[in-house]
DNA sequence: CGTTGCGTTGAATAAGGTCAAATAGAGTGG
DNA sequence: CCACTCTATTTGACCTTATTCAACGCAACG
């Protein structure tokens, strides 16, 4: 435990760092809340929790008892099947809220495995349903937390179903851009915290794929790559490539 | 408002059939509700709603109102992209909760088209968020059922991504099979509401695939085709199809 | 009784997957 | 700091699978 380093009582309060004054906050809560509900969340939200890079943050089958809300970090979730065959189900960043799959059968349904050292704010979730309780606007806006989830899921499966390698490729690096764009860092240079086997997993192609396809954007200098950096070139060429092929049914 | 009976009180009660006597209770509702709460619940359902075959009930874009459960028939959800390009996101049958994802921004995201003449009971968004306040039980349920619903679609990206054409069917058919079964229906003997194509579009393959899937397992003789009428015969070999060709990453 | 929509089947093709080999990097221990 | 290892990545050649294109059958329906 590198927090505990000897005497001097110092950085409790750095260490605890409350939501109410963090900078991912209008990511995860709603906007609104007045003075008595913000301390209400200051107190629901347990404590912050290192996971080092490869360490599982939970895994498929533990118990659900609380969510996570990454404050920086990567983590990636990975569904099961009974055969031994597993499935990047999402990569996750700064502000996204984990666990929600847990909520159905109190368990949770696949592993989280942080791609880089990370750290989550941690969310009972029994005190959470009782705060959403008395605080109308986190019971809303956890709802919607829940819906968007069901959203996107719906998107990757529209990818997974519907396009092609190179349009799939194009779509992952697009929607990264726009998520490292809404946390403010750059839209069109950031550096992949996952492996290309690990890109191929989430977007149902093979590592090779990934690879190449990578290799023929840069040829084409639309993107470039220098292993795990990217930098978007021609972003709006990159846009305009998702679609080009659609199946005309 | 139908339940505010003019002069005849005949058939009101046919038609305003409620929750609490619904013989789907278990699938829609929380186990546990007092009296009290029962009837709380049979207010906040509407009303029924029938849905003509080929009708939408409602489409991508429209305005979040009602939740939808349906009380039977047979519904498809089909999540749109810009270029035109649709795929189906899901089959929905008796007891199923539509309509979840359009919570996150208030407005439907895919559209929804019966299938067969399907009635559905209409809840309030607004109001099942009041009650699910007051009646702690709905608020978990629904919860889970939002949890579900995310576990579901992990479960499809998860076909997508990494089962070939076979398996992909044989895991359609075995989920449609429990399905039926879990309503009270024969799990071995179904018709398929859906064309081809629907199939096709929901599992990433084209309706050519699955027609000659579906035949190749009738040629051996794992099940019995007669257009839309499904028997299956060897329930184990199609299980066993699945993880049979899984990629040994 | 033709029309229309859905389903089946075959042959050719293309997109990705598989296998294999070479290279590049990151991390480790001397 | 360097050599060594191990893993990730790239690339090529070949192969499998599903798609595409096309023809035909079948049933429902006006």
């Amino acid at each position: 435990m590198p927090s505990h380093l000897g005497l001097t009582p110092i950085d409790v309060n750095r260490l605890r760092t409350v939501c109410s004054k963090c900078s991912l906050r209008e990511l995860c809560l709603p906007a609104g809340l007045d003075q008595r509900e913000l301390e209400a969340v200051d107190r629901l939200v347990n404590r912050r929790r290192p996971v080092k890079r490869g360490d599982y943050l939970y895994r498929a089958g533990s118990e659900l008892q609380s969510l996570y809300a990454i404050r920086v970090g990567f983590i990636k979730s990975c569904v099961l099947h009974e055969d031994g065959r597993e499935q990047v189900a999402g990569f996750h960043m700064m502000g996204d809220l984990l666990g929600l799959d847990a909520i159905s059968s109190n368990r949770h349904m696949c592993d989280a495995i942080a791609l880089d050292d990370t750290e989550v704010c941690e969310i009972p979730f029994a005190v959470l349903e009782q705060f959403s309780h008395d605080i109308p606007s986190l019971q809303q806006h956890f709802h919607r937390i829940m819906s968007r989830e069901i959203v996107r899921d719906h998107g990757v499966m529209l990818l997974l179903g519907s396009m092609r390698a190179e349009e799939r490729l194009a779509a992952f690096l697009l929607n990264l851009s726009q998520r490292f764009a809404a946390r403010g860092y750059s839209p069109s240079e950031f550096n992949l915290r996952m492996t290309r086997e690990e890109i191929g997993s989430y977007l149902g192609l093979k590592l090779e794929t990934i690879s190449r396809v990578l290799s023929r954007f840069h040829d084409e200098g639309v993107i470039e790559v220098r292993s795990k950096l990217i930098r978007i070139v021609k972003m709006d060429v990159l846009r305009g490539l998702i679609g080009q092929h659609a199946c005309q049914t």
